[in-house]
DNA sequence: TATGTAAGTTTACAGCATAAGTTTGAGCCC
DNA sequence: GGGCTCAAACTTATGCTGTAAACTTACATA
C-alpha cells in the first residue's frame, strides 16, 4: 500500500477563521454551518470543535479577525481630522465585509482588537479636550451611528442571510451608495455636534 | 357525547403577533419558534402558518407592531423640541422591547407603520428648512444612530438571544444606564451638528 | 340535509448545533 | 525497530428547527 499519509496538521485556529470569514462574505452570514466551513477546509464538521469551541466562539474569532483589518495612520492632523479618518477606516471595513456585520455587536467588539481598536478611538476623542467619561460617550455615539448605518446598508439590499423579500431583477444597486454617502454627512454632522460640544469647554481644556 | 365543541375562531393575525412579541419581550428572539409560539397560544405550531405565512412574515409583523406603540404628541414647540421628542419616542419604545430591535432592521422598517413613522420624522426635518433629499439624510442618520444605541444596550447585557458568554451573577446592571444616558446626549450633540447644519443654509429656507 | 370552505392537526423531512465515543497517525523514549 | 501516548479527525446519535403536504374537523350557506 502507498504511504498515503495527507498531512495531518493543517488545521489551525487562525485558518478555520480565515476559512469562516470568506465564506460570509461570499455566501452571507446564514451559510456560515459548521458542515459548510468543514467542507471548505476538506475536514468533517466536528473537526472545528477542536479550535472553536462554539459557534458563539468562531462568531467572536471573526468579528476579532475583521476588526484586525482596520488600517492604522497615525499622522496627526488636528483633533477633527484624526477623528473623521479613524471613524473613515472603520466604517470601509465594515463595508467591505458588510455579512460580517452583526457579528460586530457581540457584547459590542469585546474581542482583544476590538478593545484594542476602541480605546485607541476614545483617546483620539480626549486629544479633543473632553475628559474620559465624555469621551466614551462621544465614541458610542460615533460606533452606534456607524454600526447603525452598516447594520441598515447590508438589510437593504437583497444579500444572503437576512430575511428580505424582494423581487427578482430590480435596479437593486439604487438605495446603496446613498447609504454610503449618508455615512459621510451623517459623519461630518456628528463631528460638527462634537465640535459645538467642544466651544462649552473651559477654554483651558482644548487642544488643537 | 357531550357537546365539547371548543370555540373556533379564536385565532387572528393581531392575536398571533400579540403573543409573539410578548414571547419575544419575556424570553428572548431565539425562543421564539413557531412550537413555543403555537404552545403559548393552546395551537399547534403549523396552525400559524394560517396567519402568517412564514417566519420572516412573522418577524415583519412583529416589528410593524412593535412600531405602532410609538407615541404622537403633534405639539409644535420648534424644529428642535419637535425632531428631539420624536426621536425619544422611538428609543422608548425600542428600550421597551430591547429584544426585537433586532427586527427593526427589516429593510428597515419597510412596515405599513414603518413608513409612516418615516415619512413623519422626515417632514419633521425638512421643516427646520431642510429639502427632502437633506432631510432624508438626516433622518437616517438620527434612525442609525438609535438603532446603533439600542443595539448596542441589548448586545451588552446578559439578555436571551445572543451569543454573550459572561460570568455570572455580575452586576451586569452596570452599562446599562450608560448607554441609556448615552442616548440623550447624542441626541442632543446630533441635533446642535443639525443646527451647524442649518446655519449654512440660505437664510431664507429656514422656519423656526 | 348536502356541500364547500376555513381552521387546526398529524406526519414527515431535511438541516442545524453539538455531545459522546471511536479510529487514526505522528512523535517519542527504550 | 517496537510499543506507548495523546491529540487530531471522524462517526454516530440526539433533539432542536422551519415548513411542505395530506388529513380531519366544524361551521356557514343553499
Amino acid at each position: 500500500m502507498p504511504k498515503t499519509t495527507k498531512p495531518r496538521k493543517v488545521l489551525t485556529r487562525d485558518r478555520v477563521l480565515a476559512a469562516a470569514l470568506a465564506l460570509v462574505d461570499r455566501r452571507g452570514l446564514d451559510a456560515l454551518t459548521m458542515r459548510s466551513l468543514g467542507e471548505s477546509l476538506g475536514v468533517e464538521a466536528m473537526s472545528l470543535y477542536r479550535y472553536c469551541p462554539s459557534k458563539a466562539d468562531l462568531h467572536a474569532g471573526i468579528a476579532d479577525r475583521v476588526l484586525s483589518e482596520i488600517a492604522v495612520t497615525p499622522e496627526d492632523r488636528g483633533w477633527r481630522a484624526n477623528l473623521g479618518n479613524a471613524m473613515r477606516g472603520f466604517w470601509r471595513v465594515l463595508v467591505n465585509h458588510p455579512n460580517a456585520v452583526p457579528l460586530m455587536l457581540i457584547t459590542p467588539l469585546d474581542t482583544p482588537r476590538g478593545r484594542e481598536a476602541g480605546e485607541g478611538m476614545v483617546r483620539l476623542v480626549g486629544r479633543a479636550g473632553f475628559t474620559p467619561p465624555e469621551a466614551h460617550r462621544i465614541f458610542r455615539m460615533l460606533q452606534a451611528f456607524a454600526l447603525g448605518t452598516a447594520l441598515m446598508l447590508r438589510a437593504s439590499r437583497p444579500d444572503r442571510g437576512m430575511p428580505s423579500q424582494n423581487a427578482e431583477g430590480e435596479p437593486m444597486e439604487s438605495r446603496a451608495p446613498s447609504l454610503e454617502a449618508d455615512f459621510e454627512l451623517g459623519l461630518e454632522l456628528q463631528l460638527d455636534g462634537i465640535e459645538a460640544a467642544r466651544a462649552k469647554l473651559t477654554p483651558k481644556r482644548k487642544h488643537r
